[in-house]
DNA sequence: AAATCCCACTTGCAATTTGCAAGTAGTTGG
DNA sequence: CCAACTACTTGCAAATTGCAAGTGGGATTT
């Protein structure tokens, strides 16, 4: 894998975007912080039906980024867990501002289920109770 | 352009990444919410280098979604003016947020300037005065 | 009035990235 | 031992990007 050494300026905005501007790598990290998911096969049975290659590759980027975390499942030696860093976990706040922008201005949508449905009355509240689902996971199974 | 009308799937992340998810579009958000760009040759400025075959196709799609519009420039009708609607300004706090993260965890990059400066320490006054910008430029320009 | 310049693009093409299908290596359950 | 499962890799075609050059309509200069 090519590991992004180059950046297109100074800028905090190009240098987030380098990292997690593309159709794929959000959705991974959205997968991990809302649909408590933590391998591979769980994120290639997500509705948006990633590619097995680009999967592959995005979650080394999420590693190297330090974004994410892998270990080897205490069950079984050919499966991995994949979790999210305190580096990953702070981006909630961006992911929360995307899903309350989407809910305002794709109101064709499906209605929000689960985890969204909170999101816009009541964020702090859902924000908490995210992280709290992932640190239960984490002292569980880490 | 191929006006984009395929979803991926009916979760609000995948349709705002199907809109913004990628390096370019949110750079000329940036530009137009915090930089006070408003046309085609200015944008071509900015240090990351978008190649004008890029920003033509980003500035159609963000036109046809409606988070930005545009206008005839008054002194020359070669020119055009372009600034967010109200869809568009309703990015920031996404914005905001990456540049949040982003000054978190990339401390190598050079100290924040102008308008992100404050972003840290008083998020609401920076939006209300992100805000107040361009309504002060709309109404001087349109 | 003609020539030049500026501006917002478009076009062509090579290089990179993606999507899809198939294959592979290590592990485990029966 | 064999089949199934898991997390990948590989090969290749298709789509997207990056780069350089060109175009066409104004405005400016001479």
């Amino acid at each position: 894998m090519k590991i992004e050494t180059s950046q297109r300026s100074e800028c905090v905005f190009s240098n987030v975007l380098d990292l997690l501007g593309d159709k794929w790598t959000l959705l991974i990290v959205r997968d991990l912080m809302f649909f408590g998911k933590h391998e591979y096969k769980e994120f290639l049975a997500s509705p948006e039906a990633i590619a097995t290659n680009i999967l592959s590759d995005r979650l080394k980027k999420l590693v190297s980024a330090e974004i994410v975390d892998e270990q080897e499942h205490p069950e079984n030696k050919s499966r991995k867990f994949y979790y999210l860093t305190k580096k990953g976990k702070a981006l909630l706040p961006i992911l929360i501002e995307m899903a309350n922008w989407g809910a305002v201005y794709f109101p064709a949508l499906e209605r929000m289920q689960g985890v969204y449905a909170k999101l816009r009355s009541n964020p702090d509240k859902v924000r908490a109770a995210v992280l709290k689902n992932l640190s239960n996971w984490e002292s569980e199974n880490l």
